[in-house]
RNA sequence: GCGCCUGUAGCUCAACUGGAUAGAGCACCAGACUUCGGAUCUGGGGGUUAAGGGUUCAAAUCCUUUCAGGCGCGCCA
């Protein structure tokens, strides 16, 4: 067991039952309510619980003799050293250095497996990001939603679930068949037909002049010539193609991989639209009737107008939302609901959505529709990213999207590389604003924090070297004798050890919370303990990590660096980012 | 106008989802380099958690009202 809140939370639940076989207590207890903390202060103990508040509440007894039962229960045991009430009623651990040490050890025999639990077993989760239409490259804004996902995904699979990643295309619509025209337009630039006028194009961005040149290369001349609907039916298919290349490059460069693509084109052949229609219609959620106008709205032309509505209003959402276009083709929200349909049949046990801000109006019809398709059983969950402002010396960096002037994800790559793109993407919790700074990430300082943990990992690194040229090949990956090494463990190294022994907790919060960015924190806490630690090394003899003279007390320190590197090694592989070992 | 998100130290953000004295980093002031890698560290000041009201043993966190900012709001995706 290397997990101190799941392993006390066990024994304690046991003497929860002797406690009401003692006293024939009454149980409308809510266990839920009882909470197992790891305090930020060391004072009040490794674990602390408000189990006390919660029995006085729903039982007569007196205060005293429950604290009675209790202290009396848990010191019996043998991990744990003394036992505390403080503050208004918290019981407060504090767990013997045996103990501690004991699961220092099982960290270490757990080497990769750090971490990782069963909380997610036999579950299965699907998680879809980026989504990105097939339009352009990858800019900015994608890059986070996609690392966000990808990261989420490595933290959920590290807990146990069995994680399904996958990319809805949007391949249909309108907006595809301007991207085709666009392409043509830039085809045609190629041979000089210029009877076209560029500035109507939708997507002026060079990328298409490439793809371009690869159908004239193929084809020469000849679509000049052709009937417009196979003609515009090949650009629009030769466009999504390539292009879809280029995104999944750009993944490819972030270090992000799909199980699944799913293509808008093929759930809409596969008509899975009609089982969706069925159902709306036998629910009665269907029905011809007219919008107002949105406030967003300043045309003067608008017109009300009949249409086939979605009875979203019915759980939340502001309005009904259209089904069908004038054209009688399916909405946008229609095929999405199809595609989430298709998402429910394959039965998981909890469907994510990582969106990005833009999206916020859209989170009540589509939490409405899963509801009504899964016959509100599935749970459904979608997180939001918010806005990154790319910067530089900490001036905005504007974006015109008339000229198709994106920054793309490759060219960001190339400058500061995919690790620092992915720890800053990473660093702010995902419903707030990032400022993304060029020149700051790349700085080589403690207020840069990817390189500050990275220098920690480094320092680290060189202590074991160090330690192996002294000691020719010291073995700190075993200890042999615990008793004698506790004696060499100072103060500051316990807090330390503490912090390392709460990583399994720090996953599993990360996880039940879907909250990348807790790694992170805690990685920085981490780091800095282990900096603050290297400097009293510098300020007394007695802290260094190496001591040429004593061998154990050198093996105790190192031990726990080794655990603190698997611990970075096992992040920075959640992260999906590479450790230093030298810079 | 409506919906969602946000509001925490001068700035950028945390806070184990209702827990104890609200914490970090910048910036500011004062210190430590014959160093296991000073690319670091030590100390200090700085807060009515936007404002009011409510719920309870306990509120930055939940409810309510107000204020401010962001995003979105019919046949785009």
């Amino acid at each position: 067991m290397t997990n101190l809140i799941q392993h006390f939370k066990k024994n304690f639940f046991k003497y929860h039952s002797d406690f009401q076989k003692k006293y024939q207590f009454n149980d409308k207890i809510n266990f839920n309510q009882i909470n197992f903390d790891i305090p930020n202060n060391l004072s009040h103990g490794h674990i602390s619980t408000n189990a006390l508040f919660i029995y006085l509440k729903s039982s007569t007894m007196e205060k005293t003799e429950i604290i009675k039962f209790f202290t009396k229960k848990l010191q019996s045991s043998s991990n744990v050293e003394k036992v505390e009430i403080a503050g208004q009623g918290f019981i407060n651990i504090f767990f013997k250095k045996n103990y501690l040490i004991s699961e220092l050890i099982n960290i270490n025999k757990m080497g990769d497996n750090i971490g990782k639990s069963n909380i997610g077993k036999n579950k299965k989760i699907n998680i879809e990001f980026i989504s990105a239409n097939p339009t352009g490259p990858l800019h900015l804004a994608h890059s986070r939603g996609a690392i966000f996902g990808d990261v989420l995904s490595n933290i959920l699979e590290k807990v146990g679930y069995e994680v399904t990643r996958e990319y809805y295309i949007n391949d249909a619509g309108v907006q595809i068949e301007k991207l085709g025209d666009s392409l043509y337009v830039r085809y045609c630039q190629l041979i000089n037909q210029n009877e076209i006028d560029i500035n109507e194009m939708n997507y002026p961005g060079d990328y298409l002049i490439n793809i371009a040149k690869l159908i004239l290369q193929n084809d020469k001349k000849k679509w000049l010539n052709v009937n417009t609907s196979k003609r515009k039916k090949y650009f629009e298919n030769f466009a999504i193609k390539h292009i879809l290349k280029i995104i999944k490059k750009d993944c490819k460069n972030m270090g992000i991989k799909f199980d699944l693509f799913v293509s808008e084109k093929k759930i809409i052949k596969e008509g899975i639209i009609n089982s969706v229609f069925k159902k709306l219609k036998k629910d009665s959620l269907l029905y011809e009737g007219v919008l107002e106008k949105p406030k967003s709205i300043n045309d003067p032309d608008w017109e009300p107008r009949k249409q086939l509505l979605f009875k979203s209003t019915k759980f939340g959402d502001d309005a009904d939302r259209p089904f069908l276009k004038s054209n009688n083709d399916w909405t946008y929200f229609a095929n999405d609901s199809a595609y989430h349909y298709y998402k429910i049949k394959r039965k998981y046990n909890k469907i994510i959505n990582i969106w990005g801000a833009d999206h916020i109006g859209y989170i009540k019809r589509m939490k409405s529709i899963v509801k009504v398709m899964s016959d509100d059983k599935i749970d459904f969950l979608i997180k939001i990213c918010q806005l990154v402002n790319l910067k530089k010396d900490n001036k905005p960096i504007k974006m015109s999207k008339r000229s198709g002037n994106y920054i793309s994800i490759d060219e960001i790559i190339k400058e500061v590389g995919s690790d620092v793109l992915r720890f800053f993407m990473l660093y702010r919790k995902n419903d707030t604003q990032i400022d993304f700074d060029l020149s700051k990430v790349l700085e080589k300082t403690k207020d840069n924090p990817i390189f500050y943990i990275q220098y920690a990992f480094a320092r680290s690194n060189s202590v074991l070297n160090n330690a192996n040229k002294i000691f020719k090949k010291i073995n700190y990956k075993n200890i042999y004798n615990l008793e004698n090494h506790i004696q060499y463990i100072s103060d500051y190294e316990w807090k330390i050890i503490n912090k390392i022994l709460i990583w399994p907790n720090i996953i599993e919060n990360a996880a039940s919370n879907y909250e990348p960015h807790k790694i992170i924190y805690y990685l920085e806490d981490l780091s800095s303990m282990f900096h603050i630690f290297w400097n009293k090394g510098n300020e007394n003899k007695d802290l260094r990590f190496i001591d040429e003279n004593n061998y154990d007390k050198t093996l105790s320190r190192l031990y726990w660096i080794n655990s603190f590197q698997l611990i970075l090694k096992s992040a920075f592989d959640i992260i999906g980012i590479k450790p230093i070992k030298k810079m």
